[in-house]
DNA sequence: GATTGATTTGAACGATCGTTCAGTTATTAT
DNA sequence: ATAATAACTGAACGATCGTTCAAATCAATC
């Protein structure tokens, strides 16, 4: 016996992927075996080697896909001049982006750790890269004179922190809405950096 | 050969914890083998079980003992009644009780998939309870018409999450004083809650 | 100094790990 | 229909896993 009817590369290779970024975000990359991919996939665990390298190569692929996509995804928006709006976009954004892919946000946090010193740089570079984004926005309002804080790095690690850690708790199908869950984070965001009324 | 000269109960088990919780937070609880615990320690992976009935509960000690820490270091407080007060108050006390526990703080978010259902409940509760601290500061602060948000809850995960994630990039002894960096999140925290000026 | 009990060793248990690879089968191109 | 290639199996490799336990050793007591 061998290779199964109907399987083809091209649905087991993304197929492999999805399932292990389950896995890793529900049980930890340390916890979840080839095997165990495999058998979500409906393959044996030596196939998985026809598409990755190895485990570790399966995890970074996971995490700098994401940085990727955030980062590509942010690019392709149109950013206003006003610091504000640039606010309120970025918050409308990040959380749009984050909350429909809680696995990987989870991973990403989570699994650092489980790279080795290379691969951990480079994602820690695309974090740092995305990181500056908001930076920039915060230092250009304060410059402006339109947000009141002192340290726009501080401020910057404290909006992502805090939009960030909606993915814990935030479900689509609850009571909250994805644009009340937006409106209030952006009001939240605004007060924090000293800016009083508008909508 | 068994037993090494000068070994104690007393040293030992302390001993097993303190390396469990620093192997758990670089590399995972999955990565880490009762083996590496014993060699760290300086004894057989046997000797173990003297002092844990097994490896989940090892885990489970650290975080529950972690969350019961905080929950009485806060009912040890002599908290304000004046909303503006507490809510610095709370600040201060979540920033000092994180920042010299990353390990655990680490853990803490991070292995909570590794309980079994059973303890994971337990250890959820007990973060309510925490959470409820702040919800009520913000709910009272909101009620006296002195705090500016709409939703306690939502605010209050968006604080705690600010505030935990000073864990991730702060280091004691970089230029940031710590002194400094409970100014800074006062002033942050305030300023989201919609508290214009004061000092 | 002998006895007792706490503490640890060291070996062993079956299970599972990541990875490799020769061989088998399905698909594609001719 | 045939050949070539892509996809996959199934078995195997040595290593390591959590846990158990009889035997050995140490510290304390009498």
């Amino acid at each position: 016996m061998a290779r199964k009817t109907g399987s083809h590369s091209e649905i087991t290779g993304p197929k492999i992927k999805q399932t292990a970024l389950e896995l890793f975000a529900r049980y930890g990359f340390a916890a979840v075996s080839m095997r165990k991919i495999a058998s979500e996939v409906g393959v044996q665990a030596g196939a998985i080697y026809n598409y990755t390298p190895d485990k570790q190569a399966l995890l970074f692929d996971l995490l700098y896909g994401h940085m990727e996509d955030l980062l590509t995804s942010w690019h392709l928006q149109n950013v206003s001049q006003d610091p504000i709006v640039a606010l309120d976009h970025f918050v409308g954004f990040h959380l749009d982006f984050h909350i429909c892919r809680p696995d990987l946000v989870f991973i990403s946090y989570m699994e650092l750790r489980n790279l080795n010193p290379n691969n951990f740089k480079i994602i820690e570079d695309l974090r740092g890269n995305y990181e500056n984004i908001i930076c920039e926005i915060i230092t250009k309002g304060i410059s402006d004179g339109i947000f009141k804080v002192k340290d726009p790095k501080i401020t910057s690690f404290a909006i992502i922190a805090m939009l960030t850690g909606v993915v814990d708790w935030f479900r689509s199908d609850g009571v909250l809405t994805e644009h009340d869950l937006k409106q209030h984070y952006s009001i939240l965001t605004r007060q924090m950096l000293g800016v009083n009324g508008s909508a």
